[in-house]
Formats: structure tokens, C-alpha cells, sequence
DNA sequence: CGTAGCATGTAAGTTGTTACATGATTCG
DNA sequence: CGAATCATGTAACAACTTACATGCTACG
């Protein structure tokens, strides 16, 4: 893959959970390559630009392994929708309205690409592939925490309408 | 409240959602103080050390109330659990389970830890304090997602353990 | 021929964490 | 008296974003 590809890789297949900025694909990437664990070659094909495709090395399978291997690291919790709530009544109440319902639909909008991709991956990707049921199962993890997400925004919205109606 | 105090505050009562460091809670004390948004004063109680007690200024509030008023800002998704998955036949079976298992008890203690901590502030908390149904309802968010999670960590185990008998 | 997309990269700036340094008090 | 907790701060570093600079090709 080139520099560019990882990009639309990272804003196509798995924005539902990544995402990476140009900055920190390119600076890695040489990175990796001064450490040894990635090889860049240089392409063309036909009249196209040329193209720089990394490829891992054998070490670098095996860095990759290792890490793949440590436990998760817990990231830390940053929400700001939470966070504007926490200190609700500092703001007018048709303005929260305005941030749930933005939110839901942000959400809800998610959600469906999710579901359309998903529907595409079981329709495309013969069952053989052994990354199949990983990316179908894995994907629901997006979809479970937007389901939940839109719950939640359902259940501040009712809450918001009842306190305007007071 | 002392930049001590703000530190002990994400950690017990917001780290549901939020946290922070003390390099960033001293640092941005300083500049809201440069920009006249919050003030400073220092305070003695009987043997104690010494304090530094900041409240926030007329201006300070305004710039306050603008922000909480801007919409939410898109936060860029990081979920190393789903990277990890997404690339699963890499991983050995038994080191997948492992994370996933890991994952799921960490779950269940945050949740056990926001319910217990929802419980007591149902009790504590007087009715009419207005932010109260805001704290409760804000507190669900964190709930609903991480039942979410542990729902998902179910469905993972399972699809594991199927491929482990095979 | 201009716009969108392909393709690479860097510099500046922002944000945030970690580790360190310091020193007082409280409590077992 | 030693450990935990109260209390403040900084310096080094790591991570990441944004904006910019460049130039090619395909297509309407």
C-alpha cells in the first residue's frame, strides 16, 4: 500500500473505529523504515503517477505480532457531549435540544453507513475468507455503542421537552 | 477550587467521561489567568499548607457559556480493541479471548462503579437541586455504552470459542 | 481549461502525558 | 518514623492536526 492508500483505507474501510491524518502516516512510515520493519519500493503503472507501496518486513511482522498480543490500552475518557451535560443547566434548554438532536443524527447516520457496509461485506466477501466473521462481528461493536448512543439521546430529549414544558 | 482539587474532582466524580493531568490542569490555570478568565487566591486553613483557590471571572463565565452553546465537537474514533480485531486471524485464539475477557471485566467494574456511584447521589442528592436529574441522566450514557461493550464482548467470546473447537 | 482526485511530503503549532522536584501534614 | 495524602509546579517528550507546497492525470 502507498501513503494515499492507507489514508482512503483508514477514511473508507475502518473510519467506523480509526483514523489517521497524512502527518502521522507519512512521518511513521519513515519511521518504520529507518527501524527496519517496513521496505518502501517505488511503482508505476501505465501513465499514472508514480506511487511509493510499503511492504513490512519480517521483523516487522513480527513487532506487529508482539504488539497485536499486549493487552488494549485503556485510552483516556474524554466526552464532550458528557461533559456539556454534566453542567446542564448552565445551558438554555432549547440549545441542549439542539446538541442531542445533532448528535442523534449524527449517530443515526453512522449507524446506517455501518449497516450498509456490513450488508455489502456479507453479500461480497465469500465465507472462506477467514477475516470475514472478524470484520462482520467486529463492525457490531460500532453498532451496539450507536444504538446505545441514540437511546441515550432519546431518553435526554424526553427528559429536556418535559423541563420546557415546566 | 485548588488545581489539586479540580485533579481529585475528574478522578472521583467525572471519570465516567472526562480526566485530566495536572500538567494540564496547572498550565491552563496559568493562561486563563493571563486572559483575565479566572483569578487566583491564595488561602490558609488552620495548620495546613497553603492552597491556591481559583474562581472564574465575569468574563470568564461568558467565555464559559459561549463555549458550552458551540456544537460538540467530533471526536476522531480510536478503538485499539476494534483495530486489533479487525486484522483477529493474526492473533493467536487464546490471546484474543484473553483481550476480550480482560476488556469485559473492566467493563463490568466501571459499570458496577457508575451504578454504585448513581445510587448513592439518588439518595444524597436533595430533588430540588436543579442539577440532579441532568447528573442521573448524564451518568445513563455511560451505563448504556458499556453494557453496550460487555453485550459485544459476549458475541466476541462466543465467535471464538466456536472457532476454537474447530 | 478548470476542477476533482491522485500522490507525497513538511513545518508549525497544539495538546497532552510522564516523570521529576519539592515540601508539608496526618495517621498508624 | 515511614507511608500516604495534600499540594504545586515544570521540563521533556510524545502524539497529533492543520495548513501549506508541489505536481501529475482524468474528465466534463
Amino acid at each position: 500500500m502507498s501513503g494515499y492508500d492507507m489514508k482512503q483505507f483508514t477514511k473508507e474501510v475502518i473510519s467506523n473505529f480509526w483514523s489517521e491524518s497524512y502527518g502521522q502516516i507519512y512521518t511513521n512510515l519513515k519511521m518504520l523504515i529507518e527501524e527496519g520493519l517496513a521496505t518502501a519500493r517505488e511503482v508505476e503503472e501505465g501513465k499514472k503517477p508514480y506511487k511509493t507501496v510499503y511492504e513490512i518486513t519480517s521483523q516487522g511482522s513480527q513487532v506487529l505480532g508482539e504488539w497485536l498480543c499486549e493487552p488494549i490500552s485503556t485510552q483516556v475518557p474524554r466526552d464532550e457531549l458528557s461533559l456539556k451535560f454534566f453542567v446542564g443547566p448552565l445551558i438554555p434548554l432549547e440549545v441542549s435540544l439542539q446538541h442531542i438532536l445533532t448528535h442523534k443524527e449524527q449517530q443515526k447516520e453512522q449507524l446506517a453507513r455501518l449497516q450498509q457496509a456490513i450488508n455489502r461485506m456479507e453479500k461480497e466477501v465469500p465465507d472462506v475468507v477467514p477475516h470475514k466473521a472478524y470484520w462482520v462481528t467486529g463492525s457490531r461493536l460500532g453498532i451496539l455503542v450507536r444504538e446505545a448512543r441514540i437511546k441515550w439521546c432519546d431518553e435526554m430529549e424526553s427528559l429536556i421537552r418535559t423541563k420546557m414544558k415546566q
